[in-house]
DNA sequence: CTCTTAACCTGGACGC
DNA sequence: TGCGTCCAGGTTAAGA
């Protein structure tokens, strides 16, 4: 479910409701997620003030008033984080419980526990944010920058963009759809990419993100924003999840082919 | 260093 | 209804 846009979207639907609440406690439901969670470390969170929300690239950072740390949360593939009353049945999967002093409660839940959640240092030095490439939005992501990254680079141009160390955000739906709008091939070697389809991909890219972060995010299986609001931006794929059907814009066929073991749907007439 | 592959997990869809 | 198989939005550790 999450990528860029619905981590976004997931921050601005927390915003509201978490800015200037206290931690009154946080449960931690299970042993671990991707790895293993720290009892004591989130223990030690309890009392401090929740002072902004924010993203960098998949990861959602809560900053604590006074304190030199922030919770780090990632929803790997099938989390999601909800606003809820204590009253509220808890769900299977309701992995970790952020309880707050007006009452409310945040409650990540993951089906499929790939996410995490953890007490980092508040300077971001955590290997996990340390490596990650540049924000796609921000101008410093440009056609020159992903153009000078490709060279050398012989494997698939979409496993390049979906490199976190390279461009954060873009996971296999966003990157599928730039690369039809762009009309590259997803399997085309990074390497000779041509400055014009440089500039093409970053284009639709940032134009992707852009409209399904206006969208509220894209909508599969169950993916709900925190205010319990389903994305719509699904009803515009183009190729995502559309192999078998006939290409929106030539009629031919949409194909799948598997690049670094993942889905990739594309048209073989319009992307080269 | 670059690139590929397997692995982590559960649940839903589909075929028989 | 039930069982087996395949697939899924992400990431990284290990191996070639």
């Amino acid at each position: 479910m999450p990528e860029l846009p619905e981590v976004e979207t997931t921050r601005r639907g927390l915003t509201p409701h978490l800015i200037g609440q206290t931690i009154k406690q946080i449960e931690l439901r299970v042993p671990k997620l991707r790895w293993e969670l720290d009892d004591k470390a989130a223990a030690a969170l309890h009392g401090k003030t929740i002072s902004a929300i924010q993203r960098r690239g998949k990861y959602l950072l809560l900053r604590l008033k006074d304190l030199d740390s922030s919770i780090l949360i990632h929803l790997g593939m099938s989390g999601s984080l909800r606003i809820t009353q204590p009253e509220e049945a808890l769900r299977k999967h309701d992995h970790v419980i952020i309880q707050l002093t007006d009452g409310k409660q945040v409650r990540l839940h993951d089906p499929r526990r790939f996410g995490y959640f953890a007490v980092v240092p508040a300077d971001d030095s955590h290997a996990l944010l340390a490596h990650l490439g540049k924000e796609p939005l921000s101008e410093d992501f440009d056609a020159q920058y992903l153009y000078q990254t490709t060279r050398g680079k012989t494997l698939a141009i979409k496993n390049h963009i979906m490199n976190q160390s390279i461009v954060v955000g873009v996971g296999n739906i966003y990157a599928s759809e730039a690369l039809f709008l762009a009309g590259i091939r997803p399997d085309k070697p990074a390497g000779t990419l041509t400055e014009q389809q440089s500039e093409a991909l970053t284009t639709f890219i940032k134009q992707e993100l852009k409209r399904a972060i206006n969208a509220g995010g894209t909508t599969l299986r169950d993916f709900v924003s925190p205010d319990g609001k389903h994305g719509y931006f699904q009803q515009t794929l183009q190729v995502y999840g559309c192999a078998g059907k006939p290409c929106r814009r030539c009629n031919t066929v949409i194909e799948n082919k598997i690049i670094g073991n993942r889905a990739s749907a594309y048209c073989p007439k319009c992307q080269q």
